[in-house]
DNA sequence: CGAACATTTGATGACCATCAAAGTGGGTGG
DNA sequence: CCACCCACTTTGATGGTCATCAAATGTTCG
C-alpha cells in the first residue's frame, strides 16, 4: 500500500459550480443560477487527490459525496478472503459515493489515478437542500439511477460476453465519455494499468493483452502502452453486438 | 413469448401500506402514521402479476416505481444480439423500476415468477411528496444505494468467483432475505429455474446443476427441485470467504 | 395420464487462468 | 541528460474450469 491519505486541501475562495467545466455532465445540471449558487454553498472547498491517494476508504463514515471535478478514479471493493473487484472508473463530472448512503459508510475505496480534484458534498446537507428544488432532487435520483443501469450493463458484458467483446465494450464505453466531455472520441490516453482493466472486466491481465493484441490483429483499434486508437469504430460496434465470428475463419 | 402483458387490477378500496406485511421492509419504512397515509394516496390500487406476465418491458415509458408486495419477479436485460442476462431477483418489499429514472423510460424487462401483486407508486407524484416528506426522500435514495451495493457484489461474484462459489453465494443471499421476511433461513423454495440462476450468476444451467451436486457431495445444502435446504449454514459462509480447498484433496 | 418442460449427468473441447520469461517505458538520481 | 531500475506490458506454454452437445430422468399441469 504506497497510497497515502493525504488530501491536499485548496482554494479558500469560494468554489463555483458556475464555472466548472463539467456543469453540464455534474450534479447541478439544468439548475437556474440561484440554485446553482446554492448548490455552492454546500461545497466549501474543493479538494486535491495526488494519483495514488484514496479518496475514501471501504467502512468510511458517509460525510460527503464527491463530484470529480478534474482527473480521473477508480473504485474497488474487497471480499472477505481479500479478492479485489474494480467496481468503476470515475471521471470529471461525475460522482464518487453513492454506495455509501444505503448503510451511511462506504462500501468501497476510491482510489485517484492521476492527480485529481474532487467537490466535497456534504450529503445530509444536500438531501436538505435538494427537498428544497426539485430539480436537484431529481437530478440526484438520475445519477443514482443512471449508475444502476450501468452496473447492470457489466452484469450482461461478464455474464455474457468473451474476453474480446469485454475489452471492446471497455474501449468503446471510454470512448463515448470522453466524447461527452468535448475529448477526441477516437484517440484517448488509459489511466489504468491493465490489471485494472482486468479486475473491472472479470479477466487476468495476460488476458486483457491478448484481447487488445487481438483486436488490433482486426484492424479495430491499436492499443500502444497507454495510448488509444480507435480505427474502426463502426466495426467496433459491431463487434460487441455479436455480428463477427466467433471461430477464427 | 408466452408472457402476457395483461395486468389484473384489483381492490378498488383504498390500499392501506399500514397493514401490508412488508411495510417495514419497503418505501414507507420508518414513516409516522400520517405520513404512510400520504403515500397512500400516492398508490390508487394494487395490481396482480400472474405468473409469467411482464409487469413492465424495456424501454416501455416510465410511469410508476413498483413495490412488490407479495410473489416474486425477475428482472433481465438484453443486449443488441439477443444474449439475456438476469439483473436480478426481487422479492416482497423490493422495488421494481428504479432504472427507468434514469431515461425515463424502463432499462430492463420484468416478469413474475409466480402470482404476484405489486403496488404501482406514480414516480413523478412520489418525487413532488419525497420533496414534502424528508423521510421518504432518504429512504428512496438509500434504497438506490442499496441496488447499487447489490450490484457491486454480483460484479464481484462474476470477477472472482467459481461457479460453486457463486452459487453458495446466491443461496446464501436468498436465505438471508427470507430470514428478512420472517421464513426459515434454513429452508425453502426457489422460485426461479436452473437456466435463471445460471443466467444471473453468469454461468450455464449445467454448470448451475453441477455446482448443486457438488455443495450437496460437501454436506452443506440440499437442493432438490425447487427446495432448498441449507445443512451446514457456518459452512456455506466460510465456503464463499475462499475458506475452502480449491483442490479435491 | 401423458406431453411438454425442467433437471441431471456424462463426454468433449474452447476459453481463459496460471506460470514463466522477455520486452518496454517512465521516473529518479547521479 | 542519460542510465538505471522498477513496474508494467507482452507473449508463450500448459492446464483447469466451464460451455457445449447429447441423452436420460424427473416434474408439472392441462
Amino acid at each position: 500500500m504506497k497510497s497515502t491519505p493525504i488530501l491536499l486541501q485548496t482554494q479558500n475562495l469560494r468554489t463555483a459550480c458556475a464555472n466548472c467545466s463539467v456543469l453540464e455532465l455534474c450534479l447541478p445540471i439544468g439548475l437556474n443560477d440561484s440554485e446553482v449558487s446554492r448548490l455552492d454553498t454546500l461545497i466549501p472547498q474543493r479538494v486535491k487527490v495526488k494519483k495514488g491517494a484514496s479518496l475514501y476508504r471501504t467502512a468510511d463514515p458517509l460525510r460527503s459525496l464527491y463530484a470529480v471535478r478534474t482527473g480521473f478514479f477508480k473504485t474497488c471493493i474487497v471480499s472477505l478472503d481479500g479478492r479485489e473487484q474494480v467496481t468503476g472508473f470515475q471521471m470529471a463530472g461525475e460522482m464518487l459515493g453513492l454506495d455509501a448512503i444505503s448503510a451511511e459508510q462506504h462500501a468501497c475505496h476510491a482510489v485517484a489515478l492521476e492527480d485529481s480534484e474532487v467537490c466535497p458534498i456534504h450529503f445530509h446537507q444536500l438531501e436538505r437542500l435538494a427537498s428544497q428544488i426539485p430539480s436537484l432532487q431529481h437530478n440526484l435520483n438520475k445519477i443514482m439511477s443512471r449508475e444502476i443501469v450501468r452496473d447492470h450493463s457489466m452484469l450482461l458484458q461478464m455474464g455474457n460476453m468473451n474476453a474480446d467483446e469485454r475489452l471492446a465494450a471497455f474501449v468503446l464505453n471510454l470512448s463515448a465519455r470522453m466524447s461527452t466531455r468535448g475529448y477526441s472520441s477516437r484517440s484517448f490516453v488509459l489511466r489504468m494499468r491493465r490489471e485494472e482493466i482486468g479486475s473491472y472486466l472479470g479477466l487476468r491481465l495476460e488476458t486483457v493483452c491478448r484481447s487488445i493484441a487481438q483486436l488490433r490483429k482486426l484492424g479495430l483499434v491499436h492499443i500502444s502502452a497507454r495510448n488509444v486508437d480507435i480505427l474502426d469504430m463502426p466495426q467496433l460496434k459491431m463487434f460487441i453486438a455479436g455480428c463477427h465470428r466467433h471461430g477464427p475463419e
